[in-house]
DNA sequence: CCCGAACCGTACCGTACGGTACTTATTAGG
DNA sequence: CCTAATAAGTACCGTACGGTACGGTTCGGG
């Protein structure tokens, strides 16, 4: 179903401040703020001491380091973005088409978030360095999530004999690459994707990608029961 | 057909010397080597003075300004990597099909490369701030020869009257997310991607994707293609 | 042979950042 | 009222980078 909104979260007590106190989530808070806005060059421990009114010691006291400030900014997101989905065990084949339409809904809408945007083009920025941990949990706590719900949505897909196939991975794969294909790179590139401007768009772009998942990984018949 | 290898060009005098100077392409040879090894961060004029065997201010002369530096390495690297691609007018089946797992597999060699690699994350790494102009740069020099030489396949293809499809564009995306998937952006991140290490590896993933391209957009097949 | 252009190597400058130290203010507990 | 802890604010330090300036060297043309 619905998903946490990346944007305009000022009180952020919600979730999140699981393994952070209330003032380290203001904290974190300000300090995606100013990712977003500027980029891992206009984030600077001195902007965000400033911007978050607090003193850039008790930054280093409590992130230890601008990379441990940097994980706990992905940690911290991970957690408030937690994608649910409705989770029928026994879907009906409209609702099964449904709930992927939804995941897919989902799925563009978290990776068009300027945030989730900010902190994957952070991430590549580091990666290919020598230390390159911070890909690692980006991918760890951000995609395995989405993974998670899409492999149990094609797995209560097959068990209900709706969709078929044998190499669970690829089928996922394919999926997400019928969902977004080079769109989320063409983002992160900066260039404003037309298909993905609004909610609109989104939902027929998701559509369209359901649509030809179903037509390769429909079970029993060769196609939709309209042919 | 064959693309220009991404790696190891120590003579580096055959193509992308057009608009650059045997010196500069040496220099820029260099540039990107440094660039791939140690990313932006380890890329700094200093050093690139040193591993080139010239003065900084033969780089600023050149080149004008780091970003201008930036803006050549890409527009080198782009001029050396032209995806040619057999073009038959009139390929039969099995020949198009041919051409279709081709540049699939062109299109994972070249993203998958340390080059484009280290390219994409510098470009992406600088979006999102107010400047911007390198990731549109890298877009368009080197994405849209891919999309050049993709749309003209796809166009055969259908007047040879073996696929079917009303919006190039929206085939086009599917085509690309089909090959492609989240590998880039996985690999963007430093992941290193199993489905494609090595030739065989990327030849077996660029063949599942145009089989699945094909059961999509087959003509004469009772699946209607129409959205 | 000389001149000028190109260029290498290096030294230099200003700035900005990561990280640390120090001073002050607030708050809680005895 | 005193003390200890927490944290804001600021000043500070070392470093590293982008960009510039300068002396020395090579090389081609007149």
């Amino acid at each position: 179903m619905m998903l946490a909104s990346d944007t305009s979260e000022t009180a952020a007590a919600d979730s999140g401040t699981d393994d952070f106190g209330p003032r380290q989530a203001d904290v974190l808070e300000a300090a995606l703020a100013l990712l977003v806005e500027g980029g891992d060059k206009g984030f600077t421990t001195a902007r965000l001491a400033r911007a978050a009114n607090c003193s850039k010691e008790s930054l280093y006291k409590w992130f230890g380091d601008r990379n441990g400030l940097l994980a706990a900014m992905v940690t911290y997101q991970a957690s408030k973005v937690r994608v649910a989905g409705s989770l029928n065990a026994r879907p009906g084949a409209d609702e099964f088409r449904r709930q992927l339409a939804d995941f897919a809904r989902d799925l563009l809408t978290v990776l068009s978030g300027p945030t989730s945007l900010a902190l994957n083009r952070l991430a590549i920025g580091e990666a290919g360095r020598t230390d390159a941990q911070l890909g690692h949990l980006l991918t760890e706590r951000g995609r395995r999530a989405i993974e998670e719900r899409a492999k149990k949505l094609l797995d209560t897909g097959k068990r209900a004999g709706l969709i078929r196939f044998d190499d669970r991975e690829e089928a996922f794969a394919t999926l997400y690459g019928l969902i977004v294909g080079d769109m989320h790179v063409r983002m992160l590139l900066g260039e404003t994707v037309p298909a993905l401007a609004g909610d609109t768009a989104i939902g027929a772009q998701a559509a369209r990608a359901i649509e030809k998942f179903h037509r390769l990984y429909a079970a029993g018949d060769d196609m939709t029961t309209t042919a």
